[in-house]
DNA sequence: CATCGTTGTTCCAACGATGTAAAGACCGCG
DNA sequence: CGCGGTCTTTACATCGTTGGAACAACGATG
């Protein structure tokens, strides 16, 4: 692998020299220069990434520390911040958590400045006292307690009361919610937005429609559907946190031969990929995940840039993907 | 960020004291290294990854080149080699190449020894001649051509066979295939298998019961789908070369009110997590994605030590996943 | 007591790049 | 011709780390 010293020995003038050229420096001889590019040309020089940032102070890499990789909102997510990251020379560094709180502590562990210039953050389980970080920030979606970072994400409460409003508007009155979870922020959120729209309905809100979920895998909202289908008075629609927990609860309502959505309709949270292509398909809050992760790279730059920024909370815009689980066709 | 030197001085030493008692050296005093090792708590040291790999020549990453972390086998497969890779203190840098001759040269041409250590690949469009490769590199699937890089994967042939053997044994005579492409290995071996199990079973190939794919999206798989529910005589069967396909052919099929798998089997391949929740589910080939990411990550171990062993093709394990799509409940 | 081998420590150079300062080339002007 | 200023190039130090050589301390040995 060639380096600077050795292009410059083939140009016949100075490392710096060569530097200047590959830095873009406008000083420098039309001969020289020409005689540098052709080195540089000959011996398909690349820069080393890892001297070059050593002397400059940076590493060129962000982190984004998610649940798991396996979940297509992260999936489709880390797709777009690797795309927006790359706009600016960022490489992105996965890390996975899979919703711990050790996990997570771990992976902000090994966060060290030397390691990347930034980093992008989707927690679940942290505690205040874990965030003090050694670099710039951004958290995605919400936290249960007031942390110290900026953050972006959509409106969850317009975006729920949004979603349940929706479900009120087809003539549904008994409406369940699955996926309320004691330590996520979102969840909390989603909750105070479902409870809104009912409220704003005049519908009484019955706590034993509100179903917990410890995790948002399919296999959760499945458990959960059960659960609610076995009640002595079973609802007429679910509002489900995110779209996995919505394809659990369609599968158990297909198993149970429940008609969806004549007997129960679905809305689901996050519009995944999948969502389009269910049967039935299924309606769901529909976040702008490319404005995400390009709002989150940005805020990345401007905190890498000057590190006391003070905390922005970036709104991105949403909509409601009205499908076949709340509309028949 | 403290830095050896701070460390040293700290605890009055030489800065390579230090550096030998964070490596792990030996021969250093009782009382010195105790010294050492409160000023590393006391200053919180981490090393300086760059700087440390500039100096061992290495860099501690490794590249994963792939299609589209929105692709769910791609995103569960990353998420496996993240974590493989983690456990030999490999970080795992990702590019998506979304499946271009032009994306994945670009993706190629930043893989220098100076960024990563060694590449999983899985391309789709390279060419021979792209496989200049300047550092050690694993190929995942296989290639239309004879391509000088280790493999590892399943028997694509031997899987195909047993899932279009799977739809014969069910008494399905008209049988169809989806995901014909020209480029791709994978694709011309997933056929190959599926004529090795029709000429077994007498069966006659109807090449227009081959329909190709440009893409593997679920929108290829729906287009598929109804180009073969327009034939005068339509099949009673369909292999799909991997489970977004089937996805999309279970769409069309469900808005043609044909019955699965009733009217119409459906086999997929990869087995997605979310294929065990469709409705009806999906009967699919599973890859033991696991052994696949350790397998891929031991590779490189070993090539990176000692760049120059032979070719290797490690062929691991997989199944199929018997669901509705063929088996109704 | 000189010598030796084993331990323990330090100094120096190097990895590949870039910032700084200073030196060299070149120009026009008085 | 000498001076000052603008280009252009170079030498050197530096980022934080580790390998190697050199050196120092030590008890044991002959």
């Amino acid at each position: 692998m060639a380096t600077l010293k050795d292009v410059a020995r083939l140009a016949g003038v100075s490392v710096k020299t060569v530097s200047n050229v590959v830095n873009g420096y406008s000083f420098v001889k039309p001969d020289n220069r020409a005689r540098v590019e052709a080195a540089l040309e000959a011996t398909g020089y690349r820069p080393n990434l890892g001297a070059r940032n050593l002397r400059r102070g940076r590493t060129g890499f962000i982190a984004l520390v998610l649940p798991e990789l396996s979940i297509p909102y992260f999936a489709e997510l880390a797709g777009l911040v690797i795309a927006a990251a790359q706009e600016h020379e960022w490489n992105v560094l996965i890390e996975q958590t899979f919703g711990t709180l050790s996990g997570e502590r771990l992976a902000l562990a090994s966060l060290g400045p030397h390691l990347v210039d930034a980093a992008i953050l989707s927690p679940e389980a942290l505690q205040v006292e874990d965030f003090q970080l050694s670099v710039p920030a951004v958290m995605l979606g919400e936290h249960a307690v007031d942390v110290p970072l900026s953050r972006v994400g959509i409106d969850n409460v317009a975006a729920a009361t949004f979603a349940v409003r929706h479900l009120i508007s087809l003539g549904r009155r008994r409406i369940a919610a699955i996926g309320a979870h004691p330590q996520r922020g979102t969840a909390a959120l989603r909750l105070e937005g479902y409870r809104a729209a009912l409220a704003e309905a005049g519908l009484p809100f019955d706590s034993s429609l509100v179903v917990p979920a410890l995790n948002y895998h399919r296999a959760d909202g499945a458990a959960a559907m059960k659960a609610l289908l076995d009640m002595r008075n079973p609802p007429d629609a679910v509002f489900c946190f995110n779209d996995l927990l919505a394809v659990g609860a369609m599968r158990t309502a297909a198993e149970r031969f429940v008609r969806v959505p004549q007997d129960l309709a679905i809305v689901g949270f996050d519009n995944n990929d999948e969502s389009a292509y269910s049967s039935p398909s299924l309606t769901s809050i529909a976040p702008d995940k490319a404005a995400i992760a390009r709002a989150a790279v940005n805020l990345l730059r401007e905190r890498a840039g000057s590190p006391d920024l003070e905390l922005d909370d970036v709104q991105t815009p949403f909509s409601l993907q009205v499908r076949e689980s709340t509309v028949a066709r």
